[in-house]
DNA sequence: CACATGTCAGTTTCACTGAAATAA
DNA sequence: CTTATTTCAGTGCAACTGACATGT
């Protein structure tokens, strides 16, 4: 959902307080300050979600990294091919199973992470911003309930 | 985001306590929830925010439910189009301004939305499930202070 | 004249599917 | 022969844009 006119008139009553709603509206916005901080690093979500797995977990094929990050395996073609481009990743062919390739993180995209965690970190902080910390966690607490962990 | 496999493999810490994450996870949810129990009206979210809108605030042109909805008064067309076709709402010229339609809801058209208000209460119920009432509240109020109300 | 309304046609974005080529 | 991996081409949907006809 997307609601066009961000002070569009008067919203209905029954709607404004479905909760639904609210968590629609509020990973909107979420989204739209991730998104921004992102794109003002040259990267996306997918970029950021491979560059962290690489890093956490070491190189990878495109497989296990699309199993890691959620990614499509057919769309993460793209996102390591730009990744590569930017010589954030390299793409080796693995030699003990000829149908892969290994996904490395270069020292480089080391580094171009480093700055992407800052940023995500600033987008989180203006999300967060109007809650205190305690408030943060506990509302972290609540929708990690909601979804069942 | 929508995150192709519900446990896919080891998610990235970081990527794991992410509010915005959370967020957009715990959106989904809530959107698949809502939908599916829309869907079994023969409804859509635009549907719904059309009737509560025509509820509330009674009989409006298109222009004037698009402001109040947040739907494009492109695509409330074909909303209208269906909820006509349904026989909930009805959409007569409006004499003063021959421009406009003027949209009403129908007897059966109060009734259906009646019949979606369970359904969205259902679906709230079934989202907010695991929180007490006390942090329903919590959380809505959390939420709402991200948006800056 | 500028502006509002309803409508339609079209683009874009993104999640998602299908299938082919290669190899295990 | 079945299955996994990479890749590409393409679908489906929802948000969004542009433009036009009509009317104010």
């Amino acid at each position: 959902m997307t609601e066009h006119s961000p002070e569009a008139g008067e919203t209905p009553e029954r709607l404004r307080s479905l909760p639904s709603r609210l968590l629609a509206l509020t990973a909107a916005q979420a989204d739209r300050l991730v998104s921004a901080g992102l794109a003002a690093e040259d990267a996306r979500k997918w970029h950021y979600a491979a560059l962290v797995s690489l890093d956490e977990s070491g190189p990878a094929s495109q497989a296990d990294l699309s199993r890691r990050t959620g990614i499509y395996r057919s769309d993460l073609v793209s996102v390591i091919n730009e990744l590569a481009d930017q010589g954030h990743v390299e793409r080796t062919p693995d030699p003990t199973d000829r149908r892969r390739n290994v996904i490395t993180l270069t020292a480089r995209g080391r580094k171009h992470l480093e700055r992407l965690d800052e940023v995500l970190a600033e987008a989180q902080e203006e999300l967060m911003g109007p809650l205190t910390v305690a408030e943060r966690a506990l509302l972290s607490s609540l929708l990690e309930r909601l979804l069942g962990r």
